[in-house]
DNA sequence: AGCTTGCATCGAAGTCGATCGATACAGTTA
DNA sequence: TAACTGTATCGATCGACTTCGATGCAAGCT
């Protein structure tokens, strides 16, 4: 079905876990990938949707509950779902009439990693003077 | 000096290390601040950058070594370095005619505690379908 | 079948963002 | 002071994003 496009973050690379950002320059191909979900985040509607989602006891979540959370129109909420679909940070069932969405924590983890450094990072130094 | 508007992700919000995203559906105060440090993060480029200031040895790169990197003319680069600036990911320096990057830690910390869910959360349950 | 509800998709309108060339500013050097 | 190098700011362009109303599709109900 369709021609979405969705993010992979392809498995660690070849052969290490995580990189990190924060450890190495970071290629082209990567800062492409990582941006899409980052830039998925960037958004004040979806971080709470995906706040409502992750936080929600069952784990899943419907539509219906999340619509009238917001001063939105429902095209537009239904929008900013795809979106974080897309990013690989939730996905979707349909049961019924509803539609459920869930956090896919996978997403998140990796994120958290990449932008943890590694235990005890040198730290520079302390200096004081930031422009 | 100026009327920048910097992020300030107020400490930790009222008596609380990090509500965290993940475990409470995040107030809109908050859900718009942290949205504009990771739109900061939502490009290529500026992720780039970052992680090349970040990975430095000396914890310090300039801006002379930042701006060759990339096929873009100098003052996009030092846009997109404003734009890292503004969001509190990275603090600048100047020392004669150069002017020195730094990472501030504090930020990219943050955004890490924040994605990272509490110990054991319960993971729902391994459901398969995802639309 | 026909109606109703829940959600997604489709254009359109307005705003925001990335990028550039030109230019201004800071600091060093002659 | 003048000239030069390294960065930042300005104004414009153009594509991307957010949002909407209208509409389409899926599933349950009468």
């Amino acid at each position: 079905m369709s021609n979405q496009e969705f993010v992979m973050l392809g498995q660690d690379g070849p052969g290490g876990c995580c990189p990190g950002l924060l450890t190495a320059p970071l290629a082209e191909d990567q800062a492409v990938e990582l941006a899409k979900v980052f830039k998925a985040l960037g958004d004040p509607v979806r971080l709470r949707l995906l706040s409502m989602i992750a936080s929600r006891a069952g784990g899943e979540v419907c539509v219906c509950d999340l619509t009238p959370a917001f001063d939105l129109s429902q095209p537009t909420i239904s929008h900013h779902l795809k979106l974080l679909k897309q990013a690989g940070l939730i996905a979707s069932e349909r049961r019924g009439t509803w539609v459920y969405y869930r956090l896919l924590p996978e997403m998140t983890d990796r994120l958290a990693g990449i932008l943890t450094r590694p235990a005890g990072e040198p730290l520079p130094e302390p200096a004081e003077s930031a422009s």
